[in-house]
DNA sequence: TTGTAAGCGTTATCAA
DNA sequence: TTGATAACGCTTACAA
């Protein structure tokens, strides 16, 4: 591999004019050697060593994704979501300059060790990350991280995007009530510590407390978001374990699994039970029936997240350090009207 | 930061007696030192510079992940077998004590700039290449570089991970003729440079000549292999716009499109049409009917590939450089026997 | 057992 | 417009 010194010596100068003419810096070199030198470069197919620029910039035009290792013991990037999210951001992150190191993890530790070994210029989570966690994180790291999905408003150096999930569980359950639907059900992973699901949760309260429906516990049923977890539930709404006549599904993985479910046991959606879900994922408005949904745009979360950390990381005054994208009911063909 | 001369002033050393305790080159290094320095590495919370370790050992424990940028103008890591693909890499090359560098390209030259600009140890390419396009990479590299999913028997560098295609074509063919079927289609990317697909439609001819069936141009659908190109493809099959009685699909989620498309224009499947896929995604058995698929093992095409390049990179004589997996038919309920 | 010196490839700073 | 020098944080090789 040819350095700036190999370069340097062939062009019979030093090798800070070779580094000027690789940084473009021309306005300190004449014409006569940045051609000489940038004809050098190409014969020897010089490639800048970015170990030493980062050891010699401390900046390393590295940007590190990180996931949490495991949910329900699974690999995390079978879920549509994430894979598309991911996919979205690694080619932003490309398209900036930047190169992007992937890492799963299963402590907080992991994360600052990752940070400080790489010299990283600024960091995304990808998945929720619980508000301990985060301030943990921040308080041991200097770079920029950007999180989506997760909520904090305790802590000042947190950069967040994420969707209005309240809002999302507020519409889909208003709809599902103008729709003449009094006995509904709240699908998803609920928790204290999983404020998406929780805001989510919060808004379909609200909505059936302003119809001044009762709220009935058994109707929050609490399970992990995955297809097969789906089918599960949507056998025992076709069996009659629940009284309900709607599900609102914290997503869409889960709202389908659920239609299946409830097929496959002699139940039809929408004509036996409404359903909408959470996403709008491609698969969506493939299958039959196809799904009503709230409706994300998992693009621009990417692009949000990408610019507000490209921000960060150059010092640019940023309006808000928040982004909360709006989000909209895709009126599909899960939900039929309660005679 | 604390680094190594930080910690060597605080404890009353020398740099390298500091690094010889954080390496564990305890030999060299007498016990008192030992525990006074850790003590010092756990109140600065040192972690090294990999940096500046790569610099200096040219070596840099990353591994880099390349992945085409773009398929039919998608981002592909909305395919679940990618991206299941994808998750496992991660997981083995963190859990090999590596870290993985991720890049979709569009180039080859950016292949060898990546490489040379982070001195990787290692490469996976995880989408299909073309064999010239491998053959540049290689010249052009002198880190192993592992290609998942691609043919090329002419390049000693190349080191191999895939499945038997021709097998899977050939056993899907053959089981759809034992249940009486002469009209098979084939539906797949297909192309002189898709390899894969081309194997797997040599199988499926092969197994149509074993039993003197006569070759149907018209039956060869060329597709790409997304759910919706399915869905288009199972619409015309439900129209008698290809006369067949049964369809091998050359990937689970085409195979899932083309059930999708022919329900929705009254064809059912199994009774109407027969279906086989490839890969089987867990998709394959939570849909209504179960996709009868050739299955492929991602998680040990993960473990292989891996395996494979950590050997390469420590210079383990290697039995063979290629490792092809083995298929086998899932049978579900797809398929029906042909009255 | 400990320490010294040189070097990895680059950039910043300052001098010529 | 060009170059010399030091520095980034670490490891290798060798000396004490």
């Amino acid at each position: 591999m040819a350095t700036l010194k190999d370069i340097a010596i062939e062009a019979g100068v030093s090798i800070m004019t070779v580094s000027n003419v690789i940084n473009g810096k021309h306005s300190k070199v004449s014409d006569q050697t940045i051609t000489s030198i940038q004809e050098l470069v190409k014969k020897y197919n010089y490639v800048p060593n970015l170990s030493a620029r980062s050891l010699s910039k401390k900046s390393s035009k590295l940007i590190a994704i990180f996931i949490n290792s495991y949910e329900a013991k699974q690999n995390l990037f079978k879920d549509p979501y994430i894979s598309e999210l991911f996919g979205e951001l690694e080619s932003l992150i490309r398209q900036s300059g930047y190169y992007a190191i992937i890492r799963s993890v299963e402590t907080v530790e992991n994360v600052s060790t990752i940070l400080h070994n790489w010299n990283v210029d600024g960091a995304i989570f990808i998945s929720q990350q619980p508000k301990e966690a985060m301030n943990e994180i921040l308080e041991h790291s200097k770079c920029p991280i950007v999180f989506i999905d997760s909520y904090n408003n305790d802590n000042p150096k947190a950069i967040m995007v994420g969707v209005n999930d309240y809002k999302g569980g507020y519409i889909a359950t208003k709809y599902l009530i103008s729709n003449g639907h009094r006995k509904i059900a709240f699908a998803g992973c609920y928790s204290e510590t999983n404020e998406i699901v929780s805001q989510r949760y919060q808004g379909y309260r609200k909505a059936l407390e302003e119809s001044n429906i009762p709220y009935v516990e058994e109707n929050l049923i609490n399970t992990f978001t995955r297809y097969e977890d789906g089918i599960n539930i949507g056998r025992d709404m076709a069996n009659h374990n629940y009284d309900v006549s709607a599900v609102f599904a914290a997503a869409d993985l889960l709202a389908l699994g659920i239609i299946e479910g409830a097929r496959i046991n002699g139940c039809v959606v929408p004509n036996d039970l409404s359903v909408i879900g959470f996403d709008n994922l491609d698969l969506c408005s493939l299958v039959t029936p196809k799904l009503t949904t709230v409706s994300q745009d998992v693009k621009k979360k990417a692009e949000s997240a990408v610019n507000l950390l490209l921000d960060a990381i150059n010092q640019v005054d940023i309006p808000s350090q928040n982004i909360t994208l709006d989000v909209q009911l895709e009126v599909r063909q899960t939900v039929q009207k309660k005679v």
